[in-house]
DNA sequence: ACCCAGGGTCGTC
DNA sequence: GACGACCCTGGG
């Protein structure tokens, strides 16, 4: 992909396979919004950044070459041929054909491994406003506070440091429910032991699956989650509601035994069980009356 | 008013 | 392994 300067921007060429509404509705991030049809604004990596669709191209505003190359290049996986990605996945099965042509412009975000612990941490069991609203609101009250080039007030997301002065109680008033012990604890269990976290990044799935299914609140489908889009391990499949019923109406994968279940997804979708997943979870998302209805 | 689902996990049996 | 409980919010 190619990129340059214009002004105070940063100009990415694109073809079809980076469409911000894709990328940021896909359910894999929770701190971007849309400001109006062709713009989305967010904060993340410690930035906010604004980004605006053109033809043919996006327009990273107020960003410098540096910032683009050392944050945005990783961060929204630039150096991935998605083309070649959709080809591969597409010839797997005719449904994910339509979902890959659905969802054509996603890219599976690198994001921040501990925000996307706790992040994911929260949303279990739970709806995507309020998983945005929880966040927000832990980044107001515990995050760094900085101004963006448009004059507004933004917030980090805390690290693990800063959410030790969180109790459990502070958690609970600010409406986590019964995350709030999850967050306090893993949040504790992280910076007293940063060494073993920080070791993470060298696990290999299986590995590293086993290890964050050790703290508070994680159970198999957040860790899949953490690992896909925190640590970009692309043989991971995040099975939930959504793909349940996908894996049930398309598939014909009824099994309730994650052992059974993962089984059938490797044989299926090996090594691309990652992005197949996020596909299929847009086009289930976005189309869930037909969905529903076909389940008798 | 009441029930149910929402990117599930935990504790218990 | 299966089952119910669980913070909270919005929609039927």
């Amino acid at each position: 992909m190619r990129a340059y300067v214009e002004g105070n921007d940063i100009i990415l060429k694109v073809k079809d396979d980076f469409i911000l509404k894709h990328i940021f509705e896909c359910g894999q991030c929770f701190r971007w919004n849309p400001i109006d049809e062709v713009t989305y604004e967010g904060i993340a990596m410690g930035h906010y950044l604004q980004l605006k669709e053109e033809v043919n191209q996006i327009r990273f505003l107020d960003t410098t070459l540096k910032q683009f190359n050392d944050l945005w290049l990783l961060y929204f996986d630039l150096n991935t041929d998605y083309s070649d990605l959709k080809e591969r996945v597409s010839a797997l099965h005719p449904v994910l054909g339509e979902a890959v042509d659905f969802g054509s412009g996603i890219r599976i975000l690198k994001q921040d491994p501990w925000e996307t612990l706790i992040s994911f941490i929260i949303s279990a069991n739970n709806n995507i406003p309020r998983i945005k609203m929880l966040i927000r609101k832990l980044a107001e009250a515990f995050g760094d506070q900085f101004i963006n080039n448009k004059g507004e007030v933004c917030y980090t997301f805390p690290s693990p440091v800063q959410l030790t002065f969180a109790t459990e109680e502070k958690l609970r008033e600010m409406g986590m429910g019964y995350r709030a012990k999850y967050i306090y604890e893993v949040a504790q269990k992280v910076s007293h032991e940063y060494d073993s976290y920080n070791h993470l990044t060298n696990l290999n799935t299986v590995e590293l699956e086993k290890a964050l299914l050790k703290y508070m609140g994680v159970g198999p489908k957040v860790a899949s989650c953490v690992m896909l889009f925190g640590y970009g391990k692309m043989d991971t499949f995040p099975v939930d509601t959504w793909i349940r019923k996908v894996l049930i109406e398309w598939f014909a994968i009824e099994s309730t035994r994650p052992t059974e279940v993962r089984e059938a997804i490797k044989r299926r979708f090996s090594g691309l069980e990652g992005i197949a997943q996020q596909y299929l979870f847009y086009y289930a998302r976005e189309h869930k009356l037909e969905i529903g209805q076909g389940i008798k």
